[in-house]
DNA sequence: GTCTATAAGTGGATAGAC
DNA sequence: GTCTATCCACTTATAGAC
């Protein structure tokens, strides 16, 4: 909306150029990781020269930057939304299960997500991470009538590694099936830390 | 032993120039991340110049792999000592506790063996992980009499997740307790999958 | 064994014409 | 907006003298 575009233009809108941009790169981190996501072999991808792409994006690496966040605001819309329409109860076993899903339903964005931390360097956003499932757990225990957990990040900080560790392995190895294993992972995570009985911290 | 030596050469010996250079291409690795790791860097590192540096080494590719070889031997003596002294019955939660306690007074190891797989790329030796600890798991379990559980490799996975994202939040944030932690790992993992009562396979 | 010098390549980014 | 041409910083590795 508002720019006039050029005469004779392809398809493509004006400035959604950007957008494009922004999804080779995810394709080429996703199918062979950072490394391969150089200008030139954007430029390449995208029909464009060099120059070209810096024209659109400042930087490379800003591009990179904005590549994952693409991937992580769509990974939280679709875990939100399914977190939202279950019982508070449901809530962590759900979100497991949303995670290892999305991630199986995805599979470029999940070597997007998994190498950014070592390659984009953002230290300092693990609390990002293990604080939302954190709350659930809690608001979980006390729909449940359980008093407050002892130690409810490193219960958060457990849960997200060990989803991590089945998805790389889905990844890994294709016959592996991730599906089982989130629920036996929502599954353990319910008994563990939301049971009545012995009220056991994790 | 063999090769005498040069003329007034200093303390150090005749062919463990080689050890000296993995290790301050550990200590490069762990402290500033494999792509500090370069051959200049630890030419300069060593005192040496490159070309000396190539001389000892076939190429810098060999040299960061023999660096995370040892980083990796290393630690499995050290666990694997931990657990062969334990009961067996008590040998999950013993290879939890000396997992985590490893990286948290080896935190230049630490960052050598995470960012491995993402820097050095071995893909499929993910089953040299897993195996091991599924292999305790099962033990542990007919040594309590408990019948076979269903899926060890998923378990054992994701307990390695789980170790792996505590040692990064102990290295991220240091007030963080790794201790309490992975005791809580443990206690968790030997009343989920190690309990007589309800059998519940995880 | 160690050095200097150099080759040969890859990366990101800019200049300026069209 | 798009291009070609260029620059610069950096990397690995080799050649050859000492």
């Amino acid at each position: 909306m508002s720019t006039r575009r050029g005469p004779g233009r392809p398809p493509g809108a004006p400035a959604a150029r950007r957008e494009q941009l922004i999804e080779v790169t995810i394709e080429l981190v996703g199918d062979q990781g950072y490394p391969a996501a150089t200008l030139g072999r954007i430029a390449e991808a995208a029909g464009l020269s060099k120059a070209s792409v810096l024209h659109h994006v400042p930087t490379v690496a800003e591009l990179l930057a904005a590549a994952y966040e693409q991937v992580l605001a769509s990974l939280v819309a679709e875990v939100g939304a399914a977190v939202e329409v279950a019982a508070v109860t449901d809530r962590p076993g759900v979100y497991v299960i949303a995670m290892i899903g999305y991630f199986r339903d995805h599979p470029r964005h999940t070597r997007v997500a998994s190498e950014a931390l070592v390659h984009l360097g953002r230290p300092g956003q693990s609390q990002e991470r293990w604080e939302p499932l954190a709350r659930l757990l809690e608001q979980a225990r006390t729909a449940r009538g359980l008093p407050p957990a002892a130690d409810l990040r490193t219960a958060a900080l457990a849960i997200g590694g060990a989803i991590d560790a089945i998805v790389r392995e889905q990844q890994t190895d294709p016959d592996y099936d991730s599906t089982d294993a989130a629920e036996q992972l929502a599954a353990a995570v319910t008994t563990t830390l939301l049971s009545p009985p012995a009220s056991r911290p994790r």
